[in-house]
DNA sequence: AAATTTTATGCAACATAGTTGCGTTTTTCT
DNA sequence: AGAAAAACGCAACTATGTTGCATAAAATTT
């Protein structure tokens, strides 16, 4: 038995509305990640562009979605599988993005590495994206 | 005796005007990376917000700069200092966005790990950025 | 050095992306 | 079911990025 767009929702203390069901639920099917621009979309008017953008923030808020920076100046969201919390996130697997179909992964089973930082600084938090062909696409 | 902004220019068969000249001055004092709107705010008007738009594409496309995604979604530009080409970057150094000051650094002296991809996937470039707080804000 | 060609710039107009306030609707709580 | 709280839709606005074209500036040729 599946989790549901429902329990997560209640996991997370939040008011279960039919928007964040279905955007959820959308998260849910997709294998890839995606873009604010892929959900309206899909979506296509249904429901109010400023609802999507409220709605991927409170998924992020609450650990439900990470974001992922791209070179072109598109945040991509995928949901999170590690054990996030409303507080932080724990998503240290590498992403994935293909010159080919566009598409955006995330390679959960590639771990970030550690990096030696100079003397001073201080990580909190580390992305890695590597753009290349996937496997669908070579 | 350092590299000017001339020199620059013709190294990359450039035409060189004021704008180009400016710009990348700005490149060359600055210590972190620059959004394209750091440049419109330090030039408050000089010229015009294309001509920005223009000149980081043209500068990206010669190998003089390269970009830094963000998880924001502004992306940073930093001069290149290993041996890009108008063909291809080689900047395999880290980046380091400071979440007290902002700032986005290139740490030329981290070289990006390398890590194995799934089977069928083949990388082609690879982006680290780290976030935290810097030497200077520690 | 002047004329010609090539290239870059500024402007306008447009397109896309993201934010904010507020009245209405929906959901949750009692 | 009714009251309170939260989310939504709409409008208006700001910011960001793109394109075409006339003008200006730079490079090249004569
Ligand atoms: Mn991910
Ligand atoms: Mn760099
Ligand atoms: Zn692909
Ligand atoms: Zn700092």
């Amino acid at each position: 038995m599946n989790i549901t767009a429902d329990d997560i929702l209640k996991q997370s203390h939040l008011s279960i509305t039919s928007s964040r069901i279905k955007i959820l639920n959308l998260f849910l099917e997709t294998k890839g990640a995606l873009a604010h621009g892929d959900i309206e979309k899909k979506f296509g008017g249904k429901f109010d562009r400023v609802t999507i953008y409220r709605t991927l923030q409170t998924f992020l808020d609450k650990g439900i979605i990470h974001s992922i920076p791209t070179a072109d100046n598109s945040v991509q969201y995928a949901l999170c599988k590690d054990d996030c919390t409303a507080g932080h996130h724990h998503d240290q697997h590498v992403h994935f993005i293909c010159n080919q179909c566009g598409n955006t992964v995330c390679l959960d089973d590639v771990h970030v590495p550690t990096v030696k930082l100079p003397i001073g600084f201080t990580s909190t938090q580390v992305h890695m994206i590597v753009s290349g062909i996937c496997k669908d696409c070579k």
